[in-house]
DNA sequence: TATATTTGTGTATTAATTACGCTTATAGAT
DNA sequence: ATCTATAAGCGTAATTAATACACAAATATA
């Protein structure tokens, strides 16, 4: 008998902004049926490495600009995840930064969207977990690998990286501790422009040096942020 | 145009014995041409899971007793990874204990062979690629996850533990200092047995304590083992 | 009984983490 | 101009963890 399995990518697109963390949806319509919030995603071209299916589906439906996106998980132990047909989804896991990031001029705004993680919908196929699962890599990746800069502006402010960690982790952290650690590390720079935020002194804008990150962890640097 | 892409799994089954570390490969025959050693592995079958699947072909072909097994990555990048078609591979990261498991006595056991790590032939496929994905999982997971237990016998002395990590690490450690931090984590008890190897004051066999690190895992524990 | 071999243990030094509070720069109100 | 509120920026002492390092104990064999 032959193999009779559709192969799908989808993807778990992260963005931050206003102190929240954010996933893209889109509005899947199937038949006449209901229509669900899902990832954004679709089949795989028979030429197509999966890697440029995703990239493909994200341009096409959401036109985000990715800053870090790697192969979360294979979703295939369920046989009936998608009701029409045995789909066997490869998910990615993608960060992007939400601030220069217009979503989908061209296609209706209606369908795309960014929900706060706490106020996600109810979602077609088994995206739940797909989402559960690429949030837990999140958080546990944040603790031992720089991801965090891929969800902040190019040049950011210390209260917002703070701030990422405490809202991503739900863990509070020692604000000087914290900064303390982040430079001794030495892979993040303060350059010379300063906050305009109203009320309070105004703070410097830092960013990240990924050349020398990239440098340091071939010499056997390792990043690691963890609190008690 | 309809899609015509086959779904395979394959394993890479880590074993340790004799202070080396080994993987298991099989002779794989196809058409006239010339077999190549590969993974242990095949098409998923429609109304398989994928974690059955790989399951399945691990008895059918190597007949190993599991002692711990992961999703390792999907291959699906590379369109031509096997020339015939284009199939997709869902890898997995298979752990045994090597000294319990007696390879295969229904097949031919000239088509199922353990190879020391270093000494590898030539495989078929992308699976040296896929070989390498999983070394440096193994390498990864060593520092901070206690799998590897889940390579040596139920009761094992700590000189054994010890060439474990530094073998596949590949790095010295101080042996005083390893020993005070495996113990420290409360995670490895001594048992009443002894070692009756000759030639040296006998040494205490010790066993992992799986329920007690679940516990303290869900309690925030984190286990490390990392050296200069 | 002496020697070789492997296991088992302790401590001092150094480095990293944690806990903690005051000063500075700004905006806005009076 | 002065006062108040707000957030940023900085330093140090106390605690905890990691490292470096050497000798004693138990066995087998000569």
């Amino acid at each position: 008998m032959l193999q009779n399995i559709r192969i799908a990518v989808d993807a778990v697109v992260f963005g931050y902004q206003h102190g929240e963390l954010y996933v893209l949806l889109i509005k899947q319509k199937f038949g006449t049926e209901e229509a669900y919030w899902a990832l954004p995603g679709g089949l795989v071209l028979n030429d197509e490495a999966l890697i440029d299916a995703v990239k493909r589906e994200l341009k096409e439906e959401t036109n985000v600009e990715v800053n870090y996106l790697e192969q979360l998980y294979t979703f295939g132990d369920d046989i009936n995840r998608d009701s029409r047909n045995r789909v066997i989804s490869v998910a990615y896991f993608v960060l992007i930064d939400s601030s220069k990031t217009l979503i989908k001029a061209d296609t209706d705004a209606d369908n795309v969207q960014w929900f706060a993680i706490k106020e996600v919908p109810q979602l077609a196929f088994d995206h739940k977990l797909i989402l559960n699962t690429a949030l837990a890599r999140l958080k546990a990746k944040l603790t031992y690998q720089p991801i965090g800069f891929d969800l902040l502006p190019e040049e950011f402010l210390f209260s917002e990286l703070e701030n990422l960690y405490c809202t991503i982790l739900e863990k509070e952290i020692d604000r000087r501790n914290f900064r303390k650690k982040i430079l001794s590390f030495g892979i993040v720079e303060e350059t010379d422009r300063f906050s305009e935020k109203k009320g309070g002194r105004p703070a410097k804008f830092f960013k990240f040096n990924k050349k020398k990150y990239k440098q340091l962890d071939k010499e056997g640097f390792h990043f690691e942020i963890r609190f008690a």
